[in-house]
DNA sequence: AATTTCAGACCGACCGTCGGTCTATTTATT
DNA sequence: AATAAATAGACCGACGGTCGGTCTGAAATT
């Protein structure tokens, strides 16, 4: 029996059940084969859409990376919000690390390698140009002083998103509030912001 | 022809072709029969050996590991330098992003991605113990003041890792050299050490 | 209104490659 | 001679990807 859709609605059927089967076996382990049983086509059709496996991940990472962008986007236009506050608004946007949030990080680190390394580039490449915005201001307003603002974002976006993946490393309910901790102060330090202003309670991050 | 040999210097052998492979073709692109062909040996002897592909892996960067941990160790036990050029000392002893002198990072990202995570999981969790001793006897001595070491070196070890990684992100001699520039920066700052006590020459970093 | 044409969605058999297994055989050790 | 260690390479199954072709509905032609 022989189904036929329009383009973009049968596109993303093929990623939505490409995304959350990356999501719980993780990339490698996802087979075509799989995704086809899922959505109910054949191979051929698969790649009539898709010219490769690797593509639908990419395809899928962008879906999250609009998503992400956009809500960033939302904050930096606020203009009820202090310029720190729109930092973290953003950073918490991004859910890092979190199971069953974005597209990003489950399972164990060798399934995900590619995964995650192609959303922390595409994070860092895109992300950074708004967030880069975000600290001008803040340098305008003479809440932030640095020397290396573009630099700074990409440091703290890499070290975050890489070691709150639980992928990766492992810890503790307390290691990981700590670790949290530990990030927010670093960024509010390399930025030269007034103290405390990227403190964040407890309830933002659970 | 049959040709006998002990065990180790066999197991160094494929290692070493291994590894070079990797750092040209990648290790994705590394097939196991291209590194038969190399070590001129057969299927059955490559597993003998290894259990896997991903298995060689492992070992190739635990050398490495291995060789940069005694490194480390060295420069910590060293008294005629003071914790902050330690800390310069250890992390250019890492090369990190350097082409053709470690084992990681060659070529584009889809290749490596394995290689890059596996890389950066065992230098943060191996490396960050000795550096922490460093960054203790600078709290010691008053050099640094920081609430955070240990989750300090995690980040600047990944961020360093990550960002100059040629192989996910490029930039111009400039670009690079900056962004060098500003890591070691933000370290002195998170350290809370004195302005100038992590500056580095560039002849230093190339 | 009936027929032809066309494009794009869809199908699944097939293929080459690759990581990994199995068992036989040779070499070293005792 | 017996045993263990090392080597060999034919073989296997799974997987990503290809290819030739089919189906269907709508536009164009008659």
């Amino acid at each position: 029996m022989r189904i036929s859709k329009e383009h973009d609605v049968r596109r993303n059927e093929i990623l939505d059940k490409a995304e959350s089967l990356f999501e719980v076996k993780g990339y490698n382990k996802t087979t075509v084969n799989d995704i086809l049983r899922e959505v109910n086509i054949a191979k051929g059709t698969f790649y009539y859409y898709f010219k490769s496996k690797e593509e639908v991940l990419d395809a899928v990472i962008d879906r999250y990376l609009e998503i992400a962008l956009e809500r960033a986007e939302d904050v930096k236009k606020r203009t009820d919000l202090a310029p720190a506050e729109k930092l973290i608004q953003v950073i918490l946007g991004l859910r890092m690390g979190e199971p069953n949030s974005g597209v990003i990080e489950e399972l164990h680190s060798p399934e995900n390698a590619l995964m995650h390394q192609k959303s922390i580039a595409g994070v860092v490449l895109r992300l950074t140009p708004i967030m880069k915005e975000i600290v001008n201001e803040g340098i305008a307003t003479g809440d932030f002083t640095t020397p290396f603002p573009e630099e700074t974002i990409k440091i703290m976006l890499t070290a975050g998103f890489t070691l709150t993946d639980e992928g990766m490393f492992s810890f503790t309910q307390e290691e990981r509030q700590r670790l949290i901790q530990a990030l927010f102060y670093s960024f509010e330090t390399l930025l030269g912001a007034k103290k405390g202003s990227f403190d964040i309670g407890f309830e933002r991050i659970n």
